[in-house]
DNA sequence: CGTGATTTTGACGACACTCAAATAAAGTGG
DNA sequence: CCACTTTATTTGAGTGTCGTCAAAATCACG
């Protein structure tokens, strides 16, 4: 099961939805020819669920790839006790699919809010991505992306205490899908989180009362506060960044160029 | 940072360690012609590495590509406090490198045993990907399989008990790389274990007393032996694959047709 | 405003970590 | 080949973080 996110931003201005996944400058459209671009335009479609609808169930015969332009999706492992485990969450401009032949998905994915994807058929995507040599090697470079970014998850599963996940979880939301929300107020950003604190603690490897005992530490530490559940005021980001072990803020890189 | 496990055994019959590189049938250089492969032995060259050697350091700058022909490296994550964690172990025919512009390694690299590696330029490597389509594809294709194979990981981290996870790690290196040494007798099946303890506990996410209490319950429990601390003899499969949450037990699919 | 889902808070217990020491294994030099 | 040192592994006792069970408070939605 392919699963990439991608590094540029999606939402081109002046796109509508529901064409921004064949106009905007997402990963795999970008280093594209014209005729490139029409043949992506004849053999995609649009797919929309609502939410928390499934994309696809763990097991199922996975023969399409979609890139999803609105919304947000969450990939969900069940273990055979019924315990979950959340393995990553895909926004705008992220890849989800099968590659293979007569690939099985390794896990299930289901929308967390309404969304609307770009699909492609699997043989077509792949005899694309063959006439294109550049484009492969850009999926490949976004693999490597995800591969690092699954073994950063790993350090943070293995070797991070509550606290600490908590704060990489946060700051990752903060910097992935809230370049518009994020409205540096004189109190801190806001970060919208779209899950659950039960999502939350399937993917941090916690339980729900753990995720939110940490909310409430770090609310009485005045590193956050929260206006409502799902929206959180990071009021004190250099102590969420030492707590999450990153060496420093980051400057940050948003479309608009703050 | 790149790093995909090869599903195709390396070990052809007949090459010798030093030429085991070229000669042999892992993902990369199948899948090539005669020119191809002239090509792949006129821009490789052979590295080795004594055991204990680092192969790269953490931030280091990577412009090489290679191919581990013979030993085991394992991968390892330093944070700021001084914790580690293994997020892998590589052997013959894995592939290692950086294959991004500019790309500091992710993490660092340290033979476990003696190695010997295949090694490529980076460009050198990055224009063969593109001479060649079914290549690139396979490469990607490797990338889904690492990608599902860390995905595993994370599970096993993030909703695994100590017994789980170690089930979970010799039915793994059982099925790895010890093809030849799994002499089947009627005790069981025989696992060695190229890292010590510590290692198994960096990633696992757990410590060294944990792993070792976990051994002695293994041992209690009559599913394994240890002859010697590297040694294990899996002998009831059965427990140990339905510890680790495998549905069952796969059918073996060995080089020489078992 | 009322119902159901989500979130928060509390009390208690268990699994794994920390600290500490003993045992076993591996490497070194005579 | 054997004493010695060093490293690795095992075992023990006590502590702490997080999970479990339970209930209250808050939020979302019709």
């Amino acid at each position: 099961m392919l699963r990439l996110r991608s590094t540029i931003d999606c939402t081109t201005p002046g796109d509508s939805a529901s064409e921004s996944c064949i106009g905007c400058q997402i990963s795999i459209c970008s280093h594209l020819d014209a005729a490139g671009l029409d043949r992506l335009r004849a053999m995609s479609w649009t797919i929309k669920f609502a939410k928390n609808k499934m994309l696809f169930e763990q097991g199922e015969v996975l023969d399409r790839v979609c890139i999803i332009s609105v919304g947000v999706v969450k990939l969900v492992h069940l273990l055979p006790d019924g315990q979950k485990q959340i393995t990553g969450f895909l926004g705008p401009g992220d890849i989800l699919g099968g590659i293979k032949r007569q690939e099985n998905a390794h896990g299930s994915a289901k929308a967390l809010t309404a969304v609307e994807a770009c699909a492609f058929n699997r043989e077509n995507f792949l005899q694309l991505i063959k006439d294109y040599p550049d484009l492969c090697l850009n999926l490949l470079t976004a693999a490597t992306d995800e591969i690092e970014a699954l073994t950063d998850h790993i350090v943070l599963l293995g070797r991070k205490r509550a606290p600490q996940r908590l704060a990489a979880f946060l700051l990752m939301m903060s910097q992935r899908w809230n370049a518009d929300t994020d409205t540096a107020n004189n109190n801190g950003t806001m970060v919208h989180l779209p899950m659950p604190r039960a999502d939350i603690a399937d993917h941090l490897g916690l339980t729900i009362e753990t995720v939110s005992r940490t909310f409430g530490l770090f609310r009485s530490s005045k590193f956050i506060s929260i206006p409502r559940p799902n929206d959180i005021v990071l009021s004190n980001l250099a102590a969420l960044y030492d707590l999450a072990g990153f060496d420093e803020i980051p400057t940050r890189h948003v479309a608009l160029g703050l």
